[in-house]
DNA sequence: TAAATTTATTTCAAGCTTAAAATATCAAAG
DNA sequence: CTTTGATATTTTAAGCTTGAAATAAATTTA
């Protein structure tokens, strides 16, 4: 009998589980569809390629291109791409290392940077804008949580 | 110079939001990848595949591909080209309908219904997982978070 | 009804993404 | 040294994704 309880009450929370996961994934994805429409049409920029610059914003002394794509979670061949265009069009330099001729760092041209702050700007408007209802207790809560979730789902191992 | 706190107010909660943002989409990517990964290895089939399978399993009498394209937050012609794959590999089917010759409902076939009950099956099980230290309260206060703000970002006007 | 507009879907080009294979270089061990 | 293994990056093929243009059919309107 109560191993039968027990196995109703974990049934009931996976499903619980599993539809906050749901309402998470559509949360996130409704608002990065926005962003990246809004970051196309203000500055003809796409969402991957800002992803990258923040990195890059983050990271002044530079990235190699193993380092990126660590930190973005994204496979290490989609970044040579996007560092590529963002090269062509002199956003970010590929700078040799001194005692790995391997690797390289990536990092923000002027320009790069110079561009990246005036769209960072917006885009955490456009965030501010969209999370108007949430006030300090309630993100703190959030980020606490998050940040639980994604060290149990990462594997820290 | 109460305007002055104000303001100093509404920039670290704007802040602070936008660092909300960055956890949750941190968050969201890593469990992605790790259930994109787990459904190759263990099914051979791939996170958008999975995601239209879900849809039209919730929806028996089945979905045109506007409402798919809605449902999933896609743009149309993205929805074409997996239901043309699963078409192929014989998951869903086309249907049309009878008063209006522009659209067709896209359903599960029996195979297809038959797999994805199994996939699912492991999906829950594996989120359970990921968010084990999630209770019941945590997790009913976090939907209600995401819902309010989906809706305030996405545009409920 | 004919023309104009709206709606449903597909097509297309460009770019993004992954997983796996290929290169190139470095570091370690014999 | 030189082979062996590890690390850093690029390349490749297949598939995903978007935004815009093209089709086609339904609906509205003059």
């Amino acid at each position: 009998m109560k191993v039968m309880a027990a196995e109703n009450n974990n049934l009931s929370l996976s499903k619980q589980r599993l539809r906050l996961w749901l309402r998470m994934l559509r949360a996130s994805k409704t608002i990065e569809n926005e962003v990246r429409e809004r970051l196309k049409k203000t500055f003809d920029v796409t969402l991957p390629r800002f992803d990258v610059l923040a990195a890059l914003y983050r990271h002044p002394e530079g990235l190699t291109m193993t380092a990126l794509s660590r930190d973005l979670e994204v496979s290490n061949g989609n970044v040579t791409g996007i560092v590529d265009r963002l090269t062509k069009d002199g956003f970010v330099l590929r700078v040799p290392i001194a005692n790995d001729r391997r690797a390289t760092t990536v990092q923000l041209t002027p320009k790069g940077k110079g561009e990246f702050e005036i769209m960072a700007e917006a885009h955490e408007s456009w965030i501010d804008e969209m999370m108007e209802s949430l006030n300090e207790a309630r993100i703190d809560e959030m980020i606490a949580v998050l940040e639980q979730l994604k060290n149990e789902a990462g594997g820290v191992e």
